[in-house]
DNA sequence: CGTCCATACTTGACTCATTCAAGTTTGCTC
DNA sequence: GAGCAAACTTGAATGAGTCAAGTATGGACG
């Protein structure tokens, strides 16, 4: 688990303003992966009080383009968030729940980048989204 | 190019009543791949006269139960549908402008299903979104 | 340490894809 | 051709996300 300490620098890394909304979020989507834009404003707002959903909104797509969280959005869900970055890996999802797990790129580093037929794209990521049902809703 | 005669197949084959609305619809997704909803819906009114946009959401959500068309949404895009079904095919699509172009599964009929850890997940599908920028927006 | 300004946050209204609900019409079966 | 369940119409509601205008605050610089 990553200190506040440990966040800061990480903010501070990317030429960001430290403020506590950014701690606050960052460390939200540190100690839970996956989690929905609404989760994270409960997060927030128990560490620091009333903190503006728009806030939440905008501190999440400036950490997002600094690179220092993923947002993902399986179908017909809302848009998520991991602080896992920059190695790769893919997720599982529920049909079911909707829940999430990480999964290791199957083939090594970074090897989903080539398609059979680019036409003519120039193809910077291959996102991978596995579709299935997970043990605890296989059971009921 | 499919025939109404061949579109009204389709949909009897899988036990669905056969209206206007559902050829219609079935015939846009197939003269326009990627489309979304507000296309598919001038689309449909454009052959039909009025039609509900309601009338549109409900033909979709059946068309896709039944496995007659395919639902894809990449992150920050509203929903699409597709026509190209049971191939186990994925697409590109640009940042830039949005653009989506299909891609063949690069390792042949279905090994994307193969992922590193599965989580205890039972996974029936991969899908796999390649993300980059298309041939006009790289020359802008 | 104090001032200053660009950047970040707050508040509140708004958009727009999608869904819900109630009532009417229509495809299909017998 | 009658009857009924399924499909469609109309109109309102939901809710994630965005826009805009005003206030506060981080950090640079004196």
């Amino acid at each position: 688990m990553a200190t506040t300490a440990d966040l800061e620098q990480l903010v501070r890394a990317t030429d960001l303003r430290v403020t506590r909304p950014r701690i606050a979020v960052l460390n939200a989507v540190h100690e839970h992966p996956h989690a929905d834009t609404d989760s994270i404003i409960g997060s927030v707002r128990s560490n620091l009080g009333d903190v503006s959903h728009q806030a939440v909104y905008d501190v999440l797509r400036v950490l997002t383009a600094a690179g220092l969280i993923r947002r993902i959005q399986p179908s017909g869900s809302v848009s998520r968030y991991e602080a896992r970055v920059g190695d790769n890996h893919h997720h599982v999802v529920c049909r079911s729940c909707g829940s999430i797990a990480d999964v290791d790129c199957a083939h090594g580093s970074a090897p989903c980048l080539t398609a059979s037929d680019n036409h003519g794209y120039a193809i910077d990521e291959a996102e991978v989204i596995y579709w299935g049902t997970c043990p605890a809703c296989a059971a009921a």
